[in-house]
DNA sequence: CCTTTAAAAATTTTT
DNA sequence: TTTTTAAAGG
């Protein structure tokens, strides 16, 4: 039993009642809060019955998800509907309308931005001062810390916990895995990072997870590890991202009472992206919607479904969704659920991350009655770029189904055009030569973007913009947090601040080099360990005893400790900002960068006095701190007239006149590790992400393959896009008439593999050819893929395979072979989730081919080098390598001798 | 302790 | 091929 302390301002944040307005109580009616904009929108719409401003301008079906207030509400919102239009003007609505106070509303959303552009929408809507009011609109993880500060000791935490960033948590692990004795380079902490994210998604703790998992690492000591982790971060009073959901759960499982003081507070929740929910973060919502519990819940997520369920059709029986969800509403629970998720199934594109499409899939049987409203009318696109991503999309079939259409019909417009180079660089040119032109014709560059799908591709288009001279700006790439001398900077402030910190006196003790290397930091943390106290105060004692043999080493720890004593006392009465400066001056921080030559320096001092600046909007250092792991974000050069490149993930969200899609290949894109790791549904993530680049463009869009592309420093002959083939020929165009649509491959077949001497340079002499003949004559190729229409044509190629055996190995080939051995016969690193699916779509068109080898041939291993076949079995061979020993591999992987 | 050298890995990203 | 990371050597 937990009672809320007297000083806690729980109520406290909503308006103090007024005369005649009651006070808001379990059983009470919905408040009405007098005055304001409620008594505007009401005097405006008892006057005349006409509808308030704020509803003006909207079609009936944003009009619906707006005025239904009440039950639960799946609003689908497509590509350009409007959907955040609809959020913000619904919190509007619910507020005018009195149906709850700002500080009853529950509004989550996954990013900051978002949650800054929902603010500030809102604002713009009802008035600012409204909105200041709104202290629960964030994305799921502020919120999350919002409530654990609050209920911290529930989770055995003190209300001034730290939260750890990516960072922090590998080099925990990595002392953690070193301290079980184990090799952190057999059982890389990264990895384990990665596991325990993927369990805190689902929701689970130490004792929840499947067994199988708590096997694969570290000779199964997976469970006692990722529990010491728990431990640790408790004795460190620390969080790490997963926590700030999962502690709430917790909480809220554990103690009815907390819960139940809050869906007595949160009337209205909404939901932004709801397709991007993670288990974690669905079972925390459907917590606050006052869902009742069952053990279905308890349920680890490998049990429920994780391929998609095809539309309107109820799942099969073993991927039933929890029972709780299909059980009515108990009895006890009378009041409403008035949950509104908006989201769009067509762009999930974070299932690698944990986000489960399901859980909007399967929302009408989570909230029975619920109503679902599709937003269609698309205000973004033209019709041919409408109907080129809709008929792409669908041919998935994990989908509710919509149909965008548009209103917008002029014949102007052009069609979609499908490009195709002989390489990235050529492709950068065009790209780069389209781009010019349309700048000829007045079109601004701020207005134009080019989406890949992978980073890597971004660099020949930064090459190329720079030799033209044309203005770019990179979206993504590391995070300004993220960057070294940002964290160091942070880490010497936290020291600073919270003298216990010690991942980030660990960071920073050696930084800049004062001759405290590996044996000083164990001195150190064998004297912490054994004084019981964190590492600055063990340091300190340590620099005063005669313990430490080198003189050196005890006068820079002196100085150290010393420095960091000077600094704290001076936090409480020194401007932050200064201080920050001070501390960067005073520990050679700064110099350390001033004296480094290297071309990333001054750009690194410049990001520093940008974090000091943007310490000046917070009051303290501390209240610095307590924002700066979640939000900080920088703005590279804004303002100017520049074309954007970015990934598709980071486009999401966003529009421009002008889209360039390029990199549109076969193992690229779909990417070759989606196929293997996510089998079927790794193809419609694809999809689905080819949807959003789709989607971005207004007028004008390009997508642009190539038929030779560079991968891995090997030169790789590439095949077009099956995304391409679903591109229905009404809305689309192929304007190059040199170079045809499909006309690819290596004109030549044959040593590409070892060599690396693929095609590099060379005109494809074919010119003009088909796609569906060029795969007989170039011979360059296996497909693995069960494509349709031409690919197949190549499938069943036969001839091909002796005369060119060594071309064979395409980089698909080859990354699958990897993923086998890996996981067949490797350390068992592999998940266990992405062999199977991958097994019967990829592999399997591998093993049907019989091996051409035989027992006793003489092959070549790039990796492994000569041996003799001792053994096959379908298209796994058993090899003696004359120096690696007896290895087992997929026949892709060599040729013979 | 720091530098050189070799080996391994190179999707997507938020908090 | 390039970049990053870990181990060996000075």
């Amino acid at each position: 039993m937990v009672d809320f302390p007297d000083d806690m301002p729980f109520f406290d944040e909503e308006p103090m009642p007024r005369a005649g307005v009651p006070r808001r109580d379990e059983a009470a009616p919905a408040p009405r809060p007098a005055g304001g904009i409620a008594a505007r929108a009401m005097a405006a719409r008892a006057g005349h019955n006409q509808p308030p401003d704020y509803l003006k301008g909207l079609n009936p079906e944003q009009r619906l998800a707006v005025e239904t207030t009440e039950g639960p509400v799946l609003v689908l919102a497509g590509a350009g509907t409007g959907k955040t239009r609809v959020l913000t003007t619904r919190i509007a609505h619910i507020l005018a309308t009195g149906r709850a106070y700002p500080s009853q509303i529950l509004a989550v959303t996954f990013t900051n931005k978002a949650a800054r552009e929902m603010k500030q929408r809102i604002g713009m809507l009802i008035g600012d001062e409204n909105v200041e009011g709104m202290p629960w609109l964030g994305t799921f993880h502020s919120i999350g810390v919002k409530l654990l500060r609050r209920h911290a000791e529930l989770a055995g935490l003190r209300s001034d916990f730290t939260i750890l960033d990516t960072d922090d948590v590998i080099r925990l692990l990595k002392q953690l895995i070193q301290a079980e004795g184990l090799d952190d380079k057999r059982w890389p902490p990264r990895q384990f990072a990665m596991m325990i994210d993927g369990w805190k998604n689902k929701g689970l703790g130490p004792d929840r997870i499947p067994e199988g998992d708590a096997r694969s690492f570290a000779n199964g000591k997976g469970r006692e590890l990722f529990r010491a982790y728990q431990e640790r971060l408790r004795t460190l009073n620390a969080c790490d991202f997963g926590d700030l959901l999962c502690h709430p759960i917790s909480i809220f499982r554990e103690n009815p009472d907390i819960l139940k003081e809050y869906h007595r507070k949160f009337r209205y929740i909404l939901v932004d992206e709801y397709q991007d929910t993670n288990t974690a973060q669905y079972l925390w919502l459907r917590l606050l919607a006052q869902r009742p519990m069952s053990k279905a819940d308890n349920v680890p997520a490998e049990g429920r479904k994780s391929d998609r369920t095809p539309a309107g059709q109820a799942a099969p029986a073993e991927g039933q969704p929890p029972e709780a969800a299909v059980r009515p509403v108990s009895e006890n629970n009378q009041q409403q659920i008035n949950i509104c998720c908006v989201g769009d199934d067509d762009q999930s594109i974070y299932g690698w991350r944990g986000a489960e499409v399901d859980n909007i899939l399967r929302f009408d049987k989570d909230f029975p009655g619920a109503t679902i409203i599709r937003l269609e009318r698309n205000y973004r696109s033209t019709a041919h770029i409408l109907g080129a991503a809709s008929h792409l999309i669908a041919h998935n079939e994990g989908r509710f189904g919509k149909t965008l259409f548009t209103e917008r019909n002029d014949p102007e417009d052009g069609k979609v055009l499908v490009h195709n180079s002989w390489d990235s660089d050529e492709e950068a040119r065009a790209v780069g030569e389209e781009i010019e032109q349309a700048q000829r014709r007045g079109h601004s560059l701020n207005d134009i973007a080019i989406l890949v799908r992978a980073s890597f591709q971004m660099r020949s288009f930064e090459d190329r913009f720079i030799e033209i001279g044309l203005n770019y700006r990179v979206i993504g790439g590391p995070r300004f947090y993220e960057r070294q001398e940002i964290r160091d900077a942070l880490a010497y402030f936290r020291v600073v601040a919270q003298g216990a910190d010690d991942l980030a006196f660990d960071r920073i003790v050696n930084v800049p080099k004062r001759g405290l290397g590996d044996s000083a930091t164990r001195e150190i943390s064998e004297a912490a360990r054994r004084l019981g106290k964190p590492k600055l105060e063990a340091a300190g004692i340590l620099a005063e005893s005669d313990e430490l043999r080198s003189k050196t080493t005890r006068s820079s720890l002196r100085e150290v400790v010393a420095n960091f004593a000077r600094w704290q006392a001076a936090l409480e009465n020194t401007p932050h900002t200064e201080l920050a400066e001070t501390i960067l001056e005073e520990s050679g921080y700064t110099d350390m960068w001033k004296k480094d030559r290297s071309a990333e320096a001054p750009g690194r001092l410049e990001n520093l006095k940008e974090l000091i600046r943007s310490m000046e909007e917070y009051e303290s250092m501390r209240s610095f701190l307590e924002h700066v792991a979640l939000v900080m974000e920088a703005e590279q050069n804004a303002g100017q007239d520049a074309v954007t490149i970015m990934t598709l993930h980071s486009a999401k969200g966003l529009e421009f006149d002008t889209v360039f899609l390029p990199g549109w290949e076969e193992g690229l894109f779909p990417h070759q590790r989606a196929l293997d790791e996510g089998g079927r549904s790794g193809l419609e993530e694809e999809r689905r992400l080819a949807y959003v680049g789709l989607t971005r463009a207004k007028k004008h869009l390009h997508v642009w393959f190539v038929s030779n592309r560079r991968i891995h420093g090997l030169w790789q002959g590439t095949l077009p896009s099956r995304f391409l083939e679903e591109l229905p020929d009404a809305h689309i165009e192929t304007p190059e008439s040199n170079n045809s649509y499909g006309g690819y491959g290596n004109p030549y077949g044959g040593g590409s593999f070892a060599s690396g001497r693929g095609g590099q340079g060379r005109r494809n002499p074919y010119g003009a050819s088909r796609f569906d003949n060029v795969g007989e004559g170039s011979g360059a190729f296996s497909n693995t893929y069960s494509t349709p229409g031409w690919a197949r044509a190549q499938q069943n190629r036969t001839e091909a395979t002796d005369r060119n055996w060594g071309t064979r190995s395409g980089h698909q080939v080859e990354r699958i072979g990897y993923g086998e051995t890996d996981s067949g016969y490797g350390a068992g690193r592999t998940s266990v989730k992405g062999r199977t699916i991958e097994g019967e779509l990829v592999a399997k068109s591998v093993s049907d081919t019989p091996s051409p080898f035989q027992v006793g041939d003489r092959v070549f291993h790039q990796k492994f080098g000569n041996g003799n076949v001792a053994a096959v079995e379908g298209n796994k061979l058993t090899i003696d390598f004359d120096k690696a020993g007896q290895k087992k591999v997929l026949d892709g992987f060599v040729r013979p001798a």
